[in-house]
DNA sequence: CTGTATCCCAAATGATACTG
DNA sequence: CAGTATCATTTGGGATACAG
């Protein structure tokens, strides 16, 4: 045979490292995905303090339109961490809640919402410092 | 649009007009907005136990295309989460490492997928109920 | 192996108008 | 007040194909 060219067969490293949690990505990135939300969670945060009414919560969140607290409101309700009660007033007048679920819910958000508080400016500068090295 | 690889611009649509109790909304929503992002959470996740390479993770995270993996990574390397290093041998490898910020935020991500694994059946549930209670 | 460049379709969201 | 309906636009993301 003549030489091989086979030169450096980059070393493949050993073990494929199992993935314990396989089973369960699915139903992680359900939630995952909610939380990622951006509106989900500003829901959630300002539920904290009590139950809110419809438009109150749209004040609150600025920026957010009818159309998507709505959805998002229903997507909450969905997932049991919202209830939504109904005032036969005149207007009507709807109320939202946290459920025991959502409040659960609410500690590791929070706790995400910390560190993204602590670590936003890092995470500013690192942004700013990645442009200027990849766009001249 | 077909957006190329090109890194755009924070394209976080990040919440206008900050409400004043809430002023930090907007750097919180930029960091939940990558939470937020499934493919990031899992590469976050793969890379706890240390340097991965490009198909290693790709492997890893069933059922992400090359194109997200890249963008992906570009994102977090982007925002100081992720370092990239590149060995030049042929063929090509390039390991992927949590940096110190990244391994930071895996805490609170981590109990928030942990809260995702323990609740996952309540709120499957939930789904469930509420979708034969509107839809008959 | 590790990417980039394109094309293209589906989902997300905003704007606006209308309703009980 | 608290939605629903509809339209227009943007964006996300998969499927190639190609390159260093």
């Amino acid at each position: 045979m003549g030489t091989s060219l086979k030169l450096t067969h980059t070393p493949l490293p050993a073990s494929p490292a199992p993935d314990p949690n396989h089973a369960d990505c699915r139903g992680v990135a359900s939630v995952l995905s909610r939380v990622g939300d951006k509106w989900s969670v500003f829901v959630i945060m300002m539920l904290g303090d009590g139950p809110k009414r419809f438009n109150e919560l749209k004040r609150m969140i600025n920026g957010i339109s009818q159309r998507m607290l709505t959805l998002t409101l229903r997507g909450l309700e969905r997932d049991g961490l919202v209830t939504r009660t109904i005032f036969p007033t005149i207007p009507p007048r709807v109320d939202y809640e946290l459920t025991d679920l959502g409040r659960g819910l609410q500690q590791p958000v929070m706790a995400l919402g910390q560190w993204a508080i602590e670590h936003q400016e890092q995470i500013a500068a690192a942004r700013t410092r990645f442009d200027e090295r990849n766009e001249p």
